[in-house]
DNA sequence: GAATCGTGGCT
DNA sequence: TAGCCAAGATT
């Protein structure tokens, strides 16, 4: 027996072994239907999408927020595209949200309202990829699709103890998936995995003793379960310096906001007035206006998906009277909330607003 | 294949 | 503190 290679999982035993604990464990979720309930394609696809690299806990309260204010795809897709931005801060990867108003008109404007119920189909429309297709597929139709997001990709590669470190094992453990999934059920079965990967196979630690699947775990016989997947070493972030002008109204306290590029990062989303963000050190300052212009101490640090971000703030009070720089606007304190901020530029209000005092800075930068 | 694209929670 | 990672898509 020496040596002997553990057997790969039978799809024959993993698939009933998983629907049996999926029915006693399955988490309860907002968009998800309860037993016996006929889904909603658009709750599904929202879901979707605003799970897409994020964590329930942080989509919960977003999910709740379109439902009720957008409760199908027409309503959505009639809504203006600032309103959906605003809904959307805070949420991260801003592309989705754009995505979702141009696939929200789509369905609204050319299907009759009706997704597709392929996973061609579906992989179509804007910000539909690969795994979105395959989930709303399986979940909202009822299709047979292999659904693979980052815990079935754990969960594959420990079952089939799979070693091809990721991405490249994705077309393997995709494989693998596919071979696993029932006809019967195909939803519950990917739903299944991923809470299997959320409660019991988890990237640290799994509990392999708790697991339906641990007889049938080739991962597990090898005792490699917790070292799987294997991934790519990653790149190190660099860091970008920058300067934002947080300028104060007199009387209504109002600042100063502008919009950023319809696309490319935090695309379309309202940001303080600031310069290019930039690897080379220091950029040169360029006020949105002129006024007495002081650096505060303390700056804001934000960390992106590939750099890190430390922003110097400036601030200034200036005149009620002070007209709003041309592509600027006079945002008062109560009027943020309808702005889509994201949370680099909330953090720089936040310092702009709320902190005492600030440095003063050299002459050359007060007058633009 | 490699880069780009956010944020928050946990270790 | 610093790294890891999450129901990925697009270019």
């Amino acid at each position: 027996m020496t040596g002997m290679s553990p057997p790969p999982p039978r799809p024959d035993r993993v698939a009933p072994a998983l629907a049996r604990w999926y029915a006693a464990n399955a988490r309860v979720l907002p968009w998800r239907a309860r037993p016996g309930e006929v889904p909603d394609p658009y709750r599904v696809w929202l879901s979707e999408i605003m799970l897409q690299q994020t964590t329930v806990a942080t989509v919960g309260p977003y999910f709740h927020a379109f439902t009720g204010r957008w409760p199908d795809v027409h309503a959505l897709a009639g809504a203006d595209d600032q309103a959906i931005l605003t809904a959307w801060a805070g949420l991260g990867y801003y592309a989705r949200a754009r995505n979702l108003i141009r696939c929200a008109r789509v369905v609204a404007g050319e299907l009759g309202g009706r997704f597709p119920d392929s996973e061609a189909g579906l992989a179509k429309l804007p910000g539909i990829g690969p795994y979105t297709a395959a989930a709303v597929a399986a979940i909202a139709f009822d299709r047979p699709a292999a659904v693979l997001d980052g815990n079935i990709e754990r969960v594959m590669a420990r079952l089939f103890a799979e070693e091809t470190p990721l991405p490249a094992a994705k077309p393997l453990l995709r494989r693998h998936a596919a071979a696993l999934t029932p006809t019967v059920r195909p939803g519950d079965h990917a739903q299944a995995l991923m809470d299997l990967g959320a409660l019991i196979c988890t990237p640290r630690r799994p509990d392999c003793p708790r697991c339906p699947l641990v007889g049938d775990c080739r991962g597990h016989a090898l005792g490699l379960a917790a070292e799987l997947p294997r991934r790519a070493p990653k790149k190190a972030k660099p860091t970008r310096l920058g300067l934002a002008y947080v300028a104060i109204r007199a009387g209504d306290g109002a600042v100063l906001l502008g919009r950023r590029p319809p696309s490319g990062l935090l695309g379309g989303m309202a940001e303080v007035p600031g310069s290019d963000w930039t690897e080379q050190g220091a950029p040169a300052p360029r006020p949105p206006l002129s006024a007495d212009w002081r650096r505060l101490s303390r700056t804001v640090r934000h960390t992106f998906t590939h750099f890190h971000l430390e922003l110097t703030v400036l601030r200034a009070s200036v005149a009620a009277a002070t007209p709003a720089p041309a592509g600027l606007l006079w945002v008062p304190p109560q009027a943020l909330a309808g702005h889509p901020l994201p949370t680099v530029m909330r953090k720089v209000l936040a310092a702009g607003l709320d902190s005492p005092g600030g440095k003063r800075i050299p002459s050359r930068v007060r007058n633009s």
